[in-house]
DNA sequence: TAATATTATTAGGCATGACTAATTTATTTT
DNA sequence: AAAATAAATTAGTCATGCCTAATAATATTA
């Protein structure tokens, strides 16, 4: 049994639409990550149903089945080892290597993955701090605190990015944070959710709460 | 102006055919060696003639134009980095790794393949003594002295592999042939072409005239 | 040269996976 | 509850890139 290209992103897309939020999976909203027309959408659904990959109900939405979501971890599997790669051996920035891994996680091969993941020494985060999934399906402990959750005077460590759009990543990067980062809270504004937060020694900005929910910490 | 997986697969076909032997690029040998019906192999002809990437006339076969070639050559070059990367920094033997380059070689990225022979050391040959085309185009010299015509009592150094098929490459490897191997010629059979060599002191083997003709060495 | 075999070409079909447009079903809002 | 909006679904279309079958053009061999 092989996926196509196509297949494995509506396996990618459902599983992130239903870890990354407790909604249910609608047809709407995968045409919506993927960019596709729902009536395209409805069509594979279809498809990946019949292949006993997907579960779909009307009410409760589009669910992976244990096919599926095994499928689905392997290629997340292989997104966050390659983005590994690229950022720390081809010395790519965090903000540039997304595209890519999106290419790279589409090649077929048993072992090309376990081989990876030993040559990069068995990582268990990737760049942006999402937890990679081992071979058996298991995922790394995640964090869930936000930046914006922090009390003032406390001081954190970035752990991962929520957000991962290069706009954000390309805006950590000017400001030099990445993951492990400590981040100290200074002041919060209750009137728009702004923080002040202290980045090094005598290093403070404001970031806004937008920002401030992107970020977890812990 | 982008190609699709198929159309990079035809521009590469016609490269190794033009460049392998000096016989005109058929219908019928590009299919054979795609693999795909002689129907199929015009149509897509007629496209790539379109978009002015192939030039063909029904008597001279097909050529590459130089925007053609170029794109060919870039796909050669990912192809054998990805076969280095595979071996060296992956441990895969050399009979492994092209249908996993295969792959890799259509992951589309300016500087990719840049990052990627710099990690790699700038190789000048892949594992099978090929030549990597350089970012532009030119290719390091090659060797064209098969081992067939080496004279009895010298030494030669297997540069490169003709064949590159799985069932050589792991009869070499069963050898403890690789390139760089030294080969002394001990003897030549004249009745069907066939040689003892001498691959290591006291390690001595009866090769047939296909071997020998599979074998490029310096 | 005529017969045969090989190549090239055309025409039509099919699967995949996208699309639009029209319609039905659900969910909100008034 | 009725009206309005949003989401889901169906039907039909289209491009890509493959296929088969039939035919035309070239080469080869007797």
């Amino acid at each position: 049994m092989m996926q196509s290209l196509s297949e494995e992103n509506y396996l990618k897309a459902i599983y992130h639409l239903s870890s990354l939020s407790q909604n249910k999976v609608s047809i709407k909203s995968v045409s919506d990550v993927l960019n596709n027309n729902p009536a395209s959408v409805i069509g594979m659904l279809k498809k990946l149903t019949h292949k006993k990959l997907v579960q779909y109900d009307k009410f409760k939405g589009a669910k992976l089945t244990d096919k599926g979501l095994k499928i689905a971890l392997l290629i997340v599997r292989k997104h966050r080892l390659w983005e590994v790669f690229l950022l720390e051996k081809l010395g790519y920035n965090w903000d540039e290597i997304h595209d890519i891994a999106e290419q790279l996680e589409h090649v077929k091969q048993n072992d090309l993955v376990e081989r990876l993941d030993k040559f990069l020494g068995f990582p268990e985060y990737d760049p942006h701090g999402d937890p990679i999934p081992k071979s058996n399906g298991q995922l790394p402990a995640t964090v869930s605190n936000l930046l914006s959750g922090i009390e003032v005077g406390k001081t954190c460590r970035v752990a991962a990015v929520k957000d991962t759009s290069t706009i954000f990543l390309q805006y950590l990067l000017k400001l030099s944070v990445s993951i492990g980062t400590k981040i100290k809270v200074i002041d919060k504004i209750a009137f728009d959710g702004s923080m002040k937060i202290q980045l090094r020694k005598g290093v403070e900005t404001i970031v806004s709460q937008k920002f401030a929910e992107s970020l977890l910490v812990d």
